[in-house]
DNA sequence: CTTTAAATAACACGGGCGTGTCATTGCGGC
DNA sequence: GCCGCAATGACACGCCCGTGTTATTTAAAG
């Protein structure tokens, strides 16, 4: 111990040669390059440092064992996700139907191609992770989506919507709003399932299609609703 | 070879000391308990001896790899399914609303407690050796569930029930029954998915409801349409 | 330069796995 | 009683795993 606290500040005697954080960050990228391969159960202590160039007694310095390892693995992939796709869902939106609209930004969430498959992989990885470990306060990534399938509907019907990401991860005040948000992320979650797992039945072209065919069922749906930011 | 060949007829000269059927059969159940404890990834072949209390070397006379062996474990699996929720969903119902009777019968398939939460780790591990053995016909357990929504659709749109397994295979001739029966069976995949990796956002009291509120948005409903068998 | 301790790498241990080998056992036929 | 062979089970081999120990390297501090 007593080589470095908090940021930046050394104590004396202690020779400093690699940055701790910035380390751990290399090897979650080798880590998540190893998900993406093989999956949550690929990631080992030997794979992770073959992955990464180094020997396993060399992770034992920054991870004490192989839970400590994909426990921060789990949160890399996860702010992976974030970055990845939280700026393509949030994109402005103003061309097409209402429908194909807000099918844009659920579809951003399906494994359709190649890119959002392997996007796909890195999520159930972390939701594989939050099924062995759940979370007290909720978990995250399901709340980010249910929130996210929330404004959709609202917007559909009209609503205002809601800039307060605070707000935004509470019930609606319009009960259809919650139903439908609930009813849409069953669906989509549905959707991905069978895409991974049967993805000789259901084509990416048929899971689009089936999506805008469950949002058109939406009630109350306004011909022109508030823009979508 | 020529120990024994199709039923029961042996050979001259040579001892009959099991019958390789009834063995197969034997390990295939001790299988299944191991699946349902761990998972298709615990059928291994030294787990799988020792939960039926035999050997290893036994168990190669029986299935020269690991391969065969989960091969043979799922098509167990299978069998043991249908066996167990077959009569369950062609149960005759006569009470409750339309809703509740398609409902009832759509829940069997749903891990809302113990049993059917047992029932669906069994159909968890088919649908994952599905995925990575892709039959070349069509996956047989998603043909048999699309049917089976198909069914459910049709009869609350008043249409008469098909009993021929074969015609309810193919398409419905009415559109609205394939579409909704799409949407409805993937909708019951995502609650499955919900239900069994986010337990704790998703209350089987909620997911019944949830699949009350889809099946009441089917358009076309009939208020009394032919009994289900 | 010497000292010092972090950083690194190499290795050992114990365990689980699939698979192959081989001696033993015991039933069926003579 | 005796033989033959299917059936059985014990064991070995090689591989991968997590983890602990230990020696070597390396760079900062004096």
């Amino acid at each position: 111990m007593l080589f470095k606290v908090a940021q930046g500040c050394y104590h004396k005697d202690v020779p400093r040669l690699v940055d701790h954080d910035q380390r751990r960050a290399e090897i979650g990228e080798a880590a998540i390059r190893v998900i993406l391969r093989e999956g949550l159960t690929g990631v080992t202590v030997r794979g992770i440092a073959a992955e990464a160039g180094w020997s396993t007694g060399s992770l034992r310095h920054y991870f004490g064992n192989q839970h400590e390892l994909q426990a921060y693995v789990v949160r890399a992939a996860t702010e992976t996700l974030h970055r990845r796709v939280l700026p393509r869902v949030q994109r402005p939106r103003t061309e097409g139907s209402v429908v194909d609209r807000i099918a844009g930004i659920v579809e951003e969430n399906l494994p359709l191609d190649a890119e959002r498959r392997e996007e796909y992989a890195l999520w159930a990885a972390v939701v594989e992770w939050e099924r062995h470990h759940p979370p007290e306060n909720g978990s995250v990534t399901w709340d980010d989506q249910r929130a996210l399938y929330r404004q959709c509907i609202a917007a559909m019907r009209g609503h205002e919507p809601v800039r307060d990401p605070d707000r935004a991860a509470h019930p609606h005040p319009d009960p259809q709003v919650e139903l439908w948000a609930a009813l849409l992320h069953t669906f989509v979650d549905g959707l991905a399932s069978q895409l991974v797992n049967t993805p000789g039945e259901l084509s990416p072209g048929t899971a689009a299609a089936l999506l805008r065919s469950l949002l058109e069922a939406v009630p109350g749906q306004q011909p022109d609703p508030h823009a979508l930011q």
